[in-house]
DNA sequence: ATGTCAGACAACGTCTGA
């Protein structure tokens, strides 16, 4: 079974070369990121074309995640325990965002998550960010002992300092806080291990690179992209890598596509 | 160079977020 992840950043803006992903790299099951786009409003007769069912959670403009699968889609479950919001500049209540929905595929728990960037570590959305990466351990912890159960998605979160292009960039800001590492190791904590990609190319699986300052052509990424899994899900793992092809050329998200492979008994 | 995208909006340019 082929399982992948994608922050597509707008799938309608994606839609055709999502389309094309499909095609070439066939993933059984699909967690998308970053759908930009209500959840009537997916393009489902489009991915559905290619045979897959479609799970999504959305509400507009801003965020969205989504499970697409060619082995059936059961048990559904949009957000998290306890879910977070955030209060937004101007806003009169807090707001619970679409960032994760978990499903059943083809026996396979799987979760596609979208975790909140955290803008600066004196922000507001930085403390958002991490109540948020507590209640995904809480619901984490309360379904993985049933089933191969896996994590996917966006982090926002470089696990260590080779997994940014250079770290001197990086003093004084989010994604590679201390703290926000430690929520990484409290996923460890509860059972789960990473899931570490190989890359296609150069030393360190970047799956981010800024569209601004030529940042993908010099290679300077980030790997924020990560999945966690169980001890049945890692266990069965036979390969994983970043598809960092999908980030070339006009058109594109920021982000690639990780691709875990598995030999599920 | 705060350098590029994407989406919404009383809207063909400016804003927010990443």
């Amino acid at each position: 079974m082929r399982i992948a992840s994608w922050n597509v950043n707008s799938v309608g803006a994606r839609l055709p070369k999502l389309v094309d992903w499909l095609g070439t790299a066939e993933p059984d099951v699909l967690c998308l990121q970053e759908l930009k786009c209500a959840e009537d409003a997916f393009p489902y007769d489009e991915i559905g074309a290619l045979g897959y069912e479609v799970a999504a959670h959305g509400t507009g403009r801003w965020n969205g995640v989504a499970v697409l699968s060619k082995v059936g889609i059961e048990d559904v479950r949009r957000g998290l325990l306890d879910e977070p919001g955030f209060l937004a500049d101007g806003a009169m209540f807090e707001a619970v965002e679409p960032r994760a929905i978990g499903a059943t595929c083809g026996g396979v728990r799987v979760w596609s998550v979208y975790v909140p960037n955290g803008r600066d570590i004196t922000h507001a959305h930085y403390a958002y960010k991490l109540r948020w990466l507590d209640a995904l351990r809480a619901t984490a912890a309360e379904e993985l002992a049933e089933l191969p159960f896996a994590v996917l998605g966006d982090f926002n979160i470089a696990p260590t300092d080779a997994d940014v292009w250079d770290i001197a960039e990086f003093a004084g800001c989010t994604h590679v806080t201390e703290e926000e590492r430690k929520a990484l190791t409290a996923l460890g904590e509860i059972g789960l291990a990473e899931v570490l990609p190989r890359a296609l190319k150069y030393d360190v699986p970047f799956t981010y690179w800024d569209y601004r300052a030529l940042r993908f052509p010099n290679n300077q990424g980030m790997r924020i992209d990560l999945a966690y899994g169980n001890e049945r899900f890692t266990a069965a793992v036979t390969d994983a890598y970043v598809d960092r092809n999908a980030r070339k050329g006009k058109g594109t998200s920021d982000h690639a596509p990780v691709v875990v492979d598995l030999d599920l008994p």
